[in-house]
DNA sequence: GCCGTTTTCGGCCCGACTGTTTTCAGTCG
């Protein structure tokens, strides 16, 4: 059976929603289920991780019974629900709370006790009959409910609504680092750095958390300048640690004010995430030691063991460090303690950009402009490759044969005039619909470096484009390889293990396309390619000066895919990459 | 409901902040 990426990301969150449905009927039923209702939680969370399909374990209960978290009892509602697309238990469950309710134990600041006591005194099972009875004033006068707290239920309410679209990793970084240097002037800050979702690179973003390090006395004094910062709408929390901003933008910022011995404490575990925090406070807790956000303590004493820098506590543990990209208890724990992890690829190993646009399609800039403006810029580049988009991209201003003969010249005088051969000749040829390219062969094999790109027919499976493509010996690189554009445009459904079979099989590369809204390979599919020994290349698809820059946000998706310096095709010399080129140009002749 | 290099029973991560109530429950991360 075909089974792609995106079905299976589909199905095991369906699966997963399931089990969180079950945990938060669990949590309402009181405290007597709370161990009940954690179980299920954690095997939630581990279905939704699942890099295979969980139908593939339909028939194999032990197989299921091994993943963490899931035992016998879980196991057969999986089971269960993928034969008869129900699970009884849950069914039961929903007798005693309307679905609806479950849903709304997702909203912020909306627990079991709140939604209990909507429903049962007030007979609320939705969101709708909510707001409802807010405008009517039938919450007043319930006890316990005073003012404030009907406040924060429509902020709940408000915010639930706006939830739906949360901050693109490069927004959250723009906007994280712009609140993070405004808080670095503060005379009382000693240390301050981004930790949360953000530094772990998470596609998108809920929340911003910054730690600061301040002495003991200067706590208060920060906490206060800091909610006074310009740019901010409301003040969520004030205490003496802990601010909570809302920025104009509607993006929530926490930020946490910490002394010296906390600081690497604080960062660890506000950094998370919260089941890479958790197993490290279970192997804390063997050790008969304590974490927590201020450090390791010894559990009988409570004499304090380490917390200054996140390096200090994981040695203390037994742990490698461990990059905050790998950081989602998805076996890096178990690698560190090994010392095995990989070495992660950074900023500095890049050593050219090879898909960007010029003026001479839709790009904003002279190709003597890009050279000299990169060359400065980013002086460890070796190369910069051109690509304009082939003649099918009239919108783009695609160019015809002739024209790419036109621009070789000119390349070839800009290499001059600069005075070393930077620039490189490349296309961004497109895949048409039968998976041919929109260029003649002879043309494709005079270019440098050719990157095919899917621009057209988004929504029907494209695996079969996708593989001729890879097949073509002059195709060097499959560009954005799932179409998507995050929050906007679904990806088009691709075979990934066939296309990463063929592209294995091929030397083809695959793309990790560094554009905010494509991020496109993700991060998981990153991780099935070099499993898979598929060459990646982490391109910005430059349209302006300014998209340079995101070469950064490209090599964390790569990081958080597992991605070793060796996995990544544009860390390697021009020599070396026209060798590749040549190599594949060559066996496939022989063909 | 899950889990086990002291355990197949008896544990299960932990502290800050809020709002409302007057000593704490609820929620979050």
């Amino acid at each position: 059976m075909i089974q792609t990426t995106e079905n299976t990301i589909k199905q095991n969150a369906t699966v997963a929603r399931l089990l969180h449905h079950m945990a938060s009927g669990y949590k309402y039923l009181g405290n007597q289920e709370r161990f009940r209702a954690i179980a299920y939680e954690i095997a939630a969370r581990t279905v939704n991780n699942l890099q295979a399909d969980i139908s593939a374990y339909a028939e194999d209960k032990k197989a299921l019974d091994q993943l963490n978290g899931i035992g016998s009892s879980i196991a057969e509602k999986i089971i269960e629900y993928l034969k008869t697309g129900k699970v009884k238990k849950y069914e039961e469950l929903k007798q005693q709370i309307p679905e609806e309710l479950l849903d709304m134990m997702d909203i912020t600041g909306f627990g079991p006790a709140l939604v209990k006591v909507l429903h049962e005194q007030l007979g609320i099972n939705t969101r709708a009959e909510l707001l409802k009875a807010i405008d009517e004033g039938r919450l007043e006068g319930i006890k316990g409910f005073g003012n404030k707290k009907i406040e924060n239920i429509k902020r709940g309410l408000h915010l639930f609504e706006e939830a739906q679209s949360r901050l693109l990793l490069w927004d959250a970084l723009l906007a994280g680092n712009k609140i993070l240097q405004a808080i670095r002037q503060f005379p009382e800050v000693r240390k301050a750095e981004l930790a949360g979702s953000v530094r772990r690179g998470r596609e998108t973003v809920g929340d911003i958390d910054i730690i600061v390090m301040a002495t003991l006395k200067d706590q208060k004094k920060l906490a206060d300048k800091i909610q006074k910062l310009p740019g901010i709408v409301r003040i969520l929390a004030g205490g003496d640690t802990k601010v909570s901003l809302l920025l104009q933008n509607q993006t929530q910022v926490d930020v946490r004010i910490v002394t010296e011995n906390a600081y690497g404490a604080a960062l660890l575990y506000f950094t998370g995430s919260k089941e890479h925090n958790v197993r490290l406070r279970i192997i804390a807790r063997e050790k008969g030691w304590k974490l927590n956000e201020y450090g390791l303590f010894d559990l009988k004493t409570d004499k304090y063991l380490a917390g200054k820098t996140e390096e200090e506590m994981y040695r203390y543990i037994g742990l490698q460090f461990i990059p905050p990209e790998l950081r989602e208890d998805k076996g890096e724990i178990d690698l560190a303690a090994k010392n095995k992890l990989p070495v992660l690829v950074t900023l500095k190993d890049i050593k050219g950009d090879m898909h960007l646009h010029s003026k001479w399609s839709d790009g904003e800039e002279e190709i003597e402009a890009l050279a000299r403006y990169v060359m400065k810029t980013f002086p460890q580049y070796e190369y910069l490759v051109v690509t304009d988009h082939s003649p099918s991209e009239r919108i783009s201003h695609g160019l015809e044969p002739d024209d790419f003969i036109r621009q070789f010249r000119e390349i070839d005088q800009v290499n001059k005039k600069i005075g070393r051969d930077f620039i490189k000749k490349g296309v961004e040829v497109d895949i048409l619909a039968d998976g041919q390219l929109d260029l003649p062969d002879d043309l494709l094999e005079k270019f440098d470096w050719v990157v095919a790109s899917i621009h057209s027919g988004l929504a029907q499976d494209n695996t079969q484009r996708l593989l001729k493509a890879c097949e073509h010996p002059a195709v060097n690189c499959i560009g954005h390889p799932g179409g998507r554009l995050v929050g906007t445009r679904d990806a088009y459904p691709v075979n990934w293990r066939q296309l990463i079979d063929k592209a294995a099989a091929t030397g083809t590369a695959l793309e990790i396309n560094a554009q905010p809204g494509r991020m496109d390979l993700q991060d998981d599919l990153v991780k099935m390619a070099i499993d898979k020994g598929v060459q990646l290349v982490i391109d910005t698809d430059a349209h302006a000066k300014m998209h340079f820059d995101l070469m950064q946000l490209g090599v964390t998706i790569a990081r958080r895919g597992w991605c070793k310096k060796e996995d990544v095709l544009n860390t390697i010399s021009w020599r070396e990459v026209t060798a590749l080129r040549n190599k594949k140009i060559k066996t496939k002749r022989k063909h």
